[in-house]
RNA sequence: GCCUGAGUGGCGAAAUUGGUAGACGCACAGGACUUAAAAUCCUGCGGGAGUCAAAUCCCGUGCCGGUUCAAGUCCGGCCUUAGGCACCA
C-alpha cells in the first residue's frame, strides 16, 4: 500500500516552494482561462461539494496545461455580505477577523487537496486595494450618468432589515434568509442596468454558455415587444398611458385598470370621489407580502375609481378606471388597458365585478373563459377579417399616425438596486451636501475605508449600522468645504464579484483594475464553472458590468465570459441536500486523512455525470482508492522497455483519445473508468514497458497529481509529469486486428464471430450462414435481405 | 400554467451517425491465501425457462402506440421527477 500522506504532503511543499502553478504572460503560448466561482469562505469550510468542483477545475487545468497552453487558474475569496457578518455577530468578533480566521481554514483545505492554483493572485473582495477599485468603478457609473439615487419601491427584508434587489428577491421571498420580502419606499442608489437588457440579450450570441443559462437570462431580461397607448381622461386635461402587447384588441377594451402605487392616485385625489375607500386598499396592498399579491390563483380584487373616467381612443367611448393590485408598478406603465374577452385576468376581474366582456377575436365561448387564441377580428371596424399579425400591424400604424401612441418594448429586468443597509460591504464613496447635493468621493480619497467599530448589527431603524458612527459619517464636502455627511449605505455583495476574474489577470496593480497588456493576453474566460443558482444574478450582473467596462474602453472584451457550464451537487449517502442540520456533511479533511487526496479527487470525478447531482458513497471511495493501489502495485512489473508493448498498443491509443476527448467534453467520470479498463490490460500482461506505465501515469496525473508524480520520479523518466506533454495517439493504431462480428436473423442476436478486420463485406455474409446457430434460424426459410454493417454486424431477414 | 432537462440491474452509472443494452465501479455470493481477521487475488452476478453443467430460448432501458431489417437512441400521445419562470399586460 502506498503512503500516500507523506507522498501528498511532498509533493504539496514542492509545488509550494518550486511555484510549480505560477505564472505570468507569456506571448509565445496561447492562454487558457479556467475560472471556478471563488468561494464565500463561511464558518463551516469546505465539504464534498465543494472539492467535486475544484477537483474538476483542477484537472481541467492540469491538462491544458500539458497540453501546450499558459493556464490561468486562480482563487481568491468573495468575503463581504451577509454571512460574514452573521458569523462575526454570533460569534463577537470583527467580519474582518472572521473572514480572515476562514480564508485561512478554506486555503487550507484547497492545499491539501493538492489544487493547481497560482496563489500569487490571491485576494479577497474585503482587501481596501480591491475595493478601492470596486468603488472607484461606482464612481465611473456615476459619472456616466448609470449610478443614480431614486425614491423607490423596493423590497425590504425585515429579518435582515436591509434592501434587496429583485434579483435577490425572487418569488417575493429573501435569498439570505427565506423571510417574505415586503415593499418599502426607500431612498436607493441604483445602476441603470435596464439601460442594457438589449446588449445582454445580443450578447448571449457571443457565448458558449449552457442553453438552461441562456435561457434562466432570456426569461429573466424578458424582453417583449408591443405597444403604448394613449388613453384621454375624460374630467381633466391628461392621458392615461398604457403598455400592451394586443393593441390589435383595442376594441374590445371595457375597463382600465391601474395599480394602487399609481401617482395619478395622488395627483387626482381631488376629482376622485371615493378616495378614502382607495386609499385604504392601497394601505391593504402595501402590508400584503409580495408572495400574497402574486399569487395568481386568489380571488381578485379592487375597487372603482369614481370621478375618473377614461376614452378609448379608437371607438371614442367612455370606459371605467379601476384600481387593481393585480396591476404591478413596475411593470410597463403600470396601467393597463382590460380586454376580458381575450385575457385570462381581466376576464376573472370582469366576471368577478360584472364589467362587459366584448369579443373581438372569433373562437371560443367566452361564457365560461377567456379566449386567448388566434383567429379573425370582429366588431374590430378597420381591423375586422385580419389574423393577429396583420392587425396588430395595421393598428400600429393607426396609433403611430394619429398620435396615440407607438410601438414600445418593455423588458421584466429593472435597475439594479444596489444599496444594502449593512455593516459589511464597501461603502458607496458618495458624500451629501446640504449645498451641493450628492458629491463623489475624490479618486485620490480612496479607498473609502470601513471604520473599525465594535457594533455592526444591523439597526431597527433600516439605516445602516455606519450611521451611528459620527467621526466616520461626518465629513467636508470636496466641492466645496462645508459639512456634509458620507453615503452610509454599503454596496451588494454581487459588486465585489461583478468584476474579480478580471483582477485575476493582475491582481498587484496599484492604479489600475489590471493593466492593458494582461487584459488583452487573458482576454475573456475560457470556462467558468459555477452554480445554477448564479444564471440570473451574478452572471447577469457580471456580464452587464463588463459590458459597461468595455464601453469606456477600459476592457477588451464586451462579454467577459466564453463558455459557462454548472456543476451537479454532492448530496449526502441517503439522497439528501448535505446540511448541518441533518448532520449528513461529510468534511474533505476526513475523506483526505483517510485515503488521500488523490483517492478523494478521483472518486469526485468517478461518482457520476459533472453536470448532475449524486450522492456520496463512501464504498464508491474506497474503490477508487483499491483502484489506485493497484496502480502503485503495478510498477513491479515495468520492464526496462522503452517502447509501447505491441500488443498494448491499440487500447493504449483508444485509452489517449478516450480520456483526451473526455476531459475536453467534461466527461470526467468516463475517463476514469477509461483509466480503469487501460489498467486491467496492463495487469493480465505479464509485464509492462516503462513507455507503457509512463502513458497511464500522464493521464491518470489531472486526477491523481501527487502519486503519479512520486511514481515518475521513482521510475527516473526525464522529467516530473508537470513538465511533460500531453500524450498523443495516432488514428491508425486504433484499429484492431480482428473484430466481433455480431450475427442477426430479423434482428435478433443469433451468433457472434471473431473474424479478421479486413474481412469483406461479401465473406462477411459467408461466414455469418456458417454459423450453427443461424443456420438453425434461416434453414427452410427465403432470405429476403442481408444487410451489412461493416466491421460491425450482419443482419439477415428471413421469411 | 409556461419553458428546459431527466427517467436504464440491488446501487452509482456506460452505450459515435439508430447497429452486441448494462462498459467501469460499488454492494453481494463462492473460492484462494491466513491460526484468524483485515488487505490482496480468482470466479460469478438484470429477470425467467432450460441443463449435472452447458448450449440455447423468452422477457427487459417510465407507460401506450408508430416508423425501421434493426429503437435506450427517431416520431406521436401520456405519466413521474428535478430545475427555471410565473397576475409581466
Amino acid at each position: 500500500m502506498y503512503k500516500f500522506n507523506e507522498i501528498e504532503k511532498k509533493w504539496q511543499k514542492r509545488w509550494e516552494e518550486r511555484q510549480t502553478f505560477k505564472i505570468g504572460i507569456d506571448q509565445t503560448k496561447e492562454k487558457f482561462y479556467m475560472l471556478v466561482e471563488f468561494p464565500y469562505p463561511s464558518g463551516v469550510g469546505l465539504h464534498v461539494g465543494h472539492a467535486r468542483v475544484y477537483t474538476a477545475s483542477d484537472v481541467q487545468a492540469r491538462f491544458r496545461k500539458a497540453r501546450g497552453y499558459n493556464v490561468l487558474f486562480p482563487m481568491g475569496w468573495d468575503a463581504f455580505g451577509s454571512p460574514a457578518e452573521q458569523y462575526a455577530i454570533k460569534n463577537h468578533i470583527h467580519p474582518k477577523e472572521a473572514v480572515q480566521e476562514n480564508i485561512q481554514v478554506f486555503k487550507g483545505q484547497m492545499k491539501s487537496l493538492g489544487l493547481a492554483i497560482d496563489w500569487s493572485r490571491e485576494f479577497s473582495t474585503t482587501d481596501p486595494e480591491y475595493y478601492k477599485l470596486t468603488q472607484w468603478q461606482f464612481l465611473k457609473f456615476y459619472e456616466k450618468g448609470l449610478a443614480y439615487k431614486a425614491e423607490k419601491e423596493i423590497n425590504w427584508c425585515p429579518n435582515c432589515k436591509t434592501g434587496l434587489s429583485n434579483e435577490d428577491a425572487q418569488g417575493g421571498v429573501c435569498e439570505r434568509c427565506g423571510e417574505a420580502t415586503e415593499k418599502k419606499l426607500k431612498n436607493q442608489w441604483v445602476l441603470r442596468m435596464s439601460d442594457y437588457a438589449d446588449k445582454l440579450l445580443d450578447g448571449l450570441k457571443d457565448t458558449k454558455f449552457l442553453d438552461k443559462v441562456k435561457t434562466a437570462q432570456v426569461n429573466w431580461i424578458g424582453k417583449s415587444v408591443g405597444a403604448t397607448v394613449e388613453f384621454p381622461l375624460k374630467e381633466v386635461e391628461d392621458k392615461l398611458e398604457v403598455f400592451t402587447t394586443r393593441c390589435d384588441t383595442l376594441y374590445g377594451v371595457t375597463f382600465m385598470v391601474i395599480s394602487p402605487e399609481h401617482p395619478y392616485l395622488e395627483k387626482y385625489k381631488e376629482q376622485i370621489q371615493n378616495i378614502e375607500e382607495i386609499e385604504k386598499y392601497k394601505e391593504m396592498a402595501r402590508h400584503k407580502s409580495e408572495i400574497e399579491r402574486t399569487d395568481n390563483t386568489k380571488e381578485k380584487t379592487g375597487i372603482a375609481i369614481e370621478g375618473l373616467k377614461a376614452i378609448n381612443p379608437i371607438t371614442k367611448k367612455e370606459i371605467p378606471i379601476w384600481v387593481s393590485d393585480y396591476v404591478l408598478m413596475h411593470y410597463g406603465t403600470g396601467a393597463i388597458m382590460a380586454v376580458p374577452a381575450h385575457d385570462e385576468r381581466d376576464y376573472a376581474f370582469a366576471k368577478k365585478f360584472n364589467i362587459p366582456i366584448l369579443p373581438v377575436i372569433e373562437g371560443g365561448n367566452i361564457e365560461n373563459e377567456a379566449y386567448i387564441g388566434d383567429g379573425v377580428h370582429i366588431h374590430s371596424d378597420i381591423l375586422d377579417g385580419l389574423e393577429k399579425e396583420e392587425a396588430i400591424q395595421k393598428m400600429l400604424a393607426y396609433l403611430e399616425e394619429n398620435k396615440i401612441g407607438k410601438k414600445t418594448v418593455n423588458y421584466k429586468l429593472q435597475d439594479w438596486i444596489f444599496s444594502r443597509q449593512r455593516f459589511w460591504g464597501e461603502p458607496i464613496p458618495m458624500i451629501s451636501c446640504p449645498k451641493c447635493g450628492w458629491v463623489p468621493v475624490k479618486e485620490k480619497d480612496l479607498p473609502v475605508v470601513l471604520p473599525d467599530v465594535s457594533a455592526y448589527e444591523p439597526t431597527e431603524t433600516g439605516e445602516s449600522p455606519l450611521a451611528n458612527i459620527e467621526e466616520w459619517v461626518n465629513v467636508k464636502c470636496p466641492c466645496c468645504g462645508m459639512d456634509a455627511k458620507r453615503e452610509t449605505d454599503t454596496m451588494p455583495n454581487w459588486a465585489g464579484s461583478s468584476w474579480y476574474w478580471l483582477r485575476y489577470m493582475d491582481p498587484h496593480n496599484e492604479s489600475a483594475i489590471a493593466s492593458q497588456e494582461a487584459l488583452r493576453y487573458f482576454g475573456q474566460v475560457d470556462l467558468y464553472d459555477g452554480g445554477m443558482e448564479h444564471a440570473t444574478r451574478h452572471l447577469l450582473y457580471a456580464r452587464f458590468w463588463n459590458i459597461f467596462l468595455h464601453e469606456q474602453g477600459l476592457v477588451p472584451y464586451s462579454e467577459p465570459f466564453l463558455k459557462r457550464i454548472s456543476h451537479g451537487m454532492i448530496l449526502g449517502p441517503n439522497g439528501d441536500k448535505m446540511s448541518k442540520s441533518k448532520g449528513n456533511v461529510v468534511n474533505p479533511n476526513d475523506m483526505v486523512r483517510e485515503y488521500g487526496a488523490d483517492a478523494l479527487r478521483t472518486y469526485e470525478m468517478f461518482i457520476g455525470d459533472y453536470a448532475k447531482d449524486a450522492a456520496w458513497n463512501e464504498s464508491g471511495l474506497k474503490g477508487c482508492f483499491k483502484f489506485l493501489n493497484r496502480v502503485w502495485n503495478l510498477q513491479e512489473k515495468v520492464n526496462e522497455e522503452n517502447k509501447t508493448t505491441p500488443s498494448l498498443e491499440s487500447c493504449i491509443h483508444k485509452t489517449i483519445k478516450k480520456v483526451t476527448e473526455d476531459i475536453e467534453n467534461l466527461d470526467y467520470n468516463t475517463a476514469v473508468s477509461a483509466l480503469m479498463i487501460l489498467l486491467n490490460e496492463y495487469e493480465k500482461q505479464e509485464s509492462i514497458s516503462r513507455e507503457d506505465y509512463k502513458i497511464l501515469l500522464q493521464l491518470l496525473n489531472p486526477f491523481a497529481p501527487h502519486m503519479t508524480e512520486e511514481l515518475a520520479e521513482i521510475l527516473k523518466y526525464d522529467s516530473e509529469i508537470s513538465a511533460m506533454a500531453w500524450p498523443s495517439y495516432d488514428e491508425e493504431k486504433l484499429v484492431e486486428d480482428t473484430f466481433t462480428m455480431v450475427v442477426q436473423v430479423n434482428g435478433r442476436v443469433r451468433g457472434k464471430i471473431e473474424i479478421d478486420t479486413n474481412t469483406t463485406e461479401e465473406e462477411m455474409k459467408e461466414k455469418a450462414k456458417q454459423i450453427e446457430n443461424v443456420k438453425v434460424f434461416i434453414e427452410g426459410k427465403t432470405i429476403i435481405k442481408e444487410i451489412v454493417i461493416s466491421k460491425k454486424l450482419v443482419n439477415i431477414v428471413v421469411q
